[in-house]
DNA sequence: TACTTCTTTATAATCATTATAATTAGTTTA
DNA sequence: TAAACTAATTATAATGATTATAAAGAAGTA
């Protein structure tokens, strides 16, 4: 399970070439084992007391690294922290529009919209972006309770 | 065509108690005629001409107005600028992953998608995000020429 | 062991965006 | 139309995420 993905992803490292630190070894741990996409920050707090001379820089700089080996995939939103989540299997996010709070879903891949666009517009389809979203069960029921 | 869109969005704003500045027209009939999903930055600059003395904040604050009445779309990118996206009919990006150059294109709406997340997750939906990312036809001929 | 190279650290810089306070300008109402 | 009220604009400073830099440290290699 997370063990085997563990490895899987320094294996993965090492035959491109990237040195396994103890500071990578933990920020790839920590991202398999969180189950809430964390921001570069909360890596960084919660490694604080096992790194207490980490650098946010170090957090940033490999959680780049992560991503250009497809390791990690970096959600962006606007003006606000961007998210990191361990790549596992294809799967999309659903995102609380009041508390933030993101989960996952699984979809089948949308092909066919990436063949339209790829057709209408003459690009050479890549990826896709996916994102829903609305209001989480735990926020639907505060605001009936508030009214 | 664009005129009556411009009379529209205006229209929407008065109703909703929103003043028209000359500002606001200037920035609303910018983002109509622009064809390239502009920055603030950029809009801010295209307009220094007509208003020297306008300021960034100016140009920010009225973005989010025009959000928050449903007329503008903000398209967010991690720690890059957004971009602003006049609401038309629906439609979806498709983004250069060489140049960043942003293309419409048109496609059914994903409510089979909005329909499963929300009855896997217990979600109630509001809406969702979707863009393609791929290679432009120019970023293409070039890397062709280049080989 | 010595050497080379990559990584980390600490710190400063950058840049988009927002907050603040003072001034100006729409809008309303007498 | 003019005073009064309120919202919008301006100029500037502040914030906060991310990146750049340079020096110090550690990993891999001969």
């Amino acid at each position: 399970m997370s063990g085997a993905m563990l490895k899987d992803a320094l294996v993965t490292l090492k035959e491109s070439g990237v040195r396994i630190t103890p500071q990578r070894h933990a920020i790839l741990e920590f991202l398999i084992s969180s189950e809430c996409h964390p921001t570069a920050d909360e890596i960084y707090k919660a490694l604080e007391s096992d790194f207490p001379n980490m650098s946010v820089a170090t957090v940033y700089n490999n959680l780049r690294v992560f991503r250009n080996s497809g390791l990690v995939k970096e959600l962006t939103y606007g003006d606000a922290s961007s998210r990191f989540d361990f790549v596992t299997h294809d799967h999309y996010h659903i995102i609380c529009d009041e508390c933030g709070s993101i989960v996952d879903f699984h979809h089948p891949g949308l092909e066919e919209v990436e063949r339209l666009a790829s057709h209408v517009t003459g690009f050479k389809v890549n990826s896709h972006r996916l994102e829903v979203y609305g209001v989480c069960p735990t926020c639907e029921k505060q605001a009936s309770k508030a009214n």
